[in-house]
DNA sequence: TCTGGGGTCCTAGGACCC
DNA sequence: TCTGGGGTCCTAGGACCC
């Protein structure tokens, strides 16, 4: 039996920072970033300052705001802090960003009294150790909880109550569903579906065919209140990018290059540093007509080179020259998918045919020279070709 | 408003394999 | 030689989230 579960979200995240360290920023609309919104400050979102907003129409909305640059190593340290909070809290703890979580408190009853309290004590931990304020929704499964807490915000708390879950979730619109953009609202909306009720009443074959199969499901599914997904521990990254805005004045070669490879070096930098390596090199372009490409190439090994890496990134970029030469680039990024880690090992031993036995032997050795913690996930190889099939679940 | 930077998951077609 | 079913991996793109 999972849950009740808490999600845990900081206010305005970077600019309640700001105005933690700056009295002088207290009561008064902040911004943070420049070029573009990272954050505002609840006195700036009242003047309808939004998050990704452009910053010279940001500063038109709101002439009186104060514009601070962001400083991201503050923001980690504050997050730290507060994710120190929630895993005194509960060992249960899924981070979904910087500044969000989901925590399950099932079976903390005995110990910690009901969610409720234990969400108090939580808000009051936060603002005593890291100093910021926090909402915390409450409920049965991650999406009423994540919605509990939208709603709640900022500063606040709210609680959904079993034999209130469908009086909380059907009057709320499409878009407050987890997964419903601009672009699936605007097709639910087109065919009359605006409410979560209205599509929890839609027929789910006709979902599936208007948005897909996983989707159509998955939000049928969260519109007739069956969220089973539990919170998951310990999930590793999938991937890691950098990316740079380029702006609209023509680039040289040389320049192009250059870009490249300080991006590069940051990634190849940070996958050293969190002991990873990465097979598939994805490069990014944003074109002068704002359309986006990507291109990728996959390697035969994983590496966390930064020649390596910047070999393959450059023939993908020198793939593109003709297009930038005739649209223009505004944005090139780099991500690294395909991730494992550092000293994930492959072992090749010799296998008796159709010998469960051997298997065993195998993964014996393996214990014995690795220790066994060692295999999180083995793959049983033929001769080659290699054809491989799962050994073991993640 | 001429538009940042970092991620996740899903879809679909083609190559290739048994 | 032809056909079918079942599967993986790679590539490119789309949508969404904070």
């Amino acid at each position: 039996m999972q849950g009740p579960i808490l999600h845990a979200d900081l206010d305005a995240f970077y600019a309640s920072v700001e105005q933690r360290d700056d009295p002088r920023l207290r009561g008064r609309p902040v911004i943070v970033g420049g070029g573009v919104v990272l954050a505002a400050s609840y006195e700036a979102k009242a003047f309808g300052v939004r998050t990704a907003m452009g910053g010279s129409s940001a500063r038109r909305l709101c002439p009186g705001a104060i514009v601070v640059p962001p400083r991201m190593s503050a923001y980690a340290k504050a997050s730290a802090a507060v994710f120190e909070v929630f895993t005194d809290t509960t060992p249960l703890v899924e981070g979904i960003s910087i500044d969000e979580a989901f925590l399950d408190v099932g079976g903390l009853a005995r110990i910690a009294g009901t969610p409720a309290e234990i969400a108090v004590r939580l808000r009051g931990q936060v603002a005593e150790r890291v100093g910021l304020p926090i909402t915390v929704g409450v409920a049965r499964t991650k999406f009423l909880a994540k919605v509990a807490s939208a709603v709640a915000k900022p500063d606040g708390l709210l609680v959904v109550p079993h034999d209130g879950e469908r009086e909380f979730l059907h009057p709320l619109p499409v878009e407050r569903l987890w997964g419903v953009g601009a672009i699936t609202a605007g097709k639910l909306r087109a065919r009359g579906i605006s409410t979560v009720g209205e599509l929890a009443r839609a027929d789910p074959a006709a979902l599936d065919r208007l948005l897909g199969r996983a989707a159509g499901r998955h939000l049928h599914a969260l519109s007739v209140n069956q969220d089973p997904r539990r919170v998951r521990t310990g999930r590793r990254r999938r991937s890691m990018g950098a990316q740079r805005a380029l702006g609209t004045r023509p680039r040289s070669r040389i320049e192009l290059d250059a870009v490249l490879a300080g991006l590069v070096d940051r990634l190849t930098r940070r996958l050293r540093a969190a002991r990873r390596v990465s097979r598939t090199v994805v490069l990014r372009f944003r074109f002068g007509d704002f359309h986006r490409e990507t291109r990728s190439r996959t390697l035969v090994e994983a590496s966390s080179r930064t020649d390596l890496i910047l070999t393959v990134a450059r023939e993908l970029l020198a793939e593109q020259l003709p297009a930038i030469d005739q649209a223009g680039l505004t944005l090139l990024g780099v991500t690294l998918s395909n991730l494992d880690s550092e000293d994930a090992v492959q072992l090749a031993l010799p296998l008796q045919p159709s010998s469960g036995e051997g298997l065993d032997a195998v993964l014996d050795g393996i214990r014995d020279r690795f220790g066994s913690a060692a295999i999180t996930r083995g793959t049983l190889l033929r001769e080659q070709p290699v054809q491989s099939v799962p050994l073991l679940p993640d």
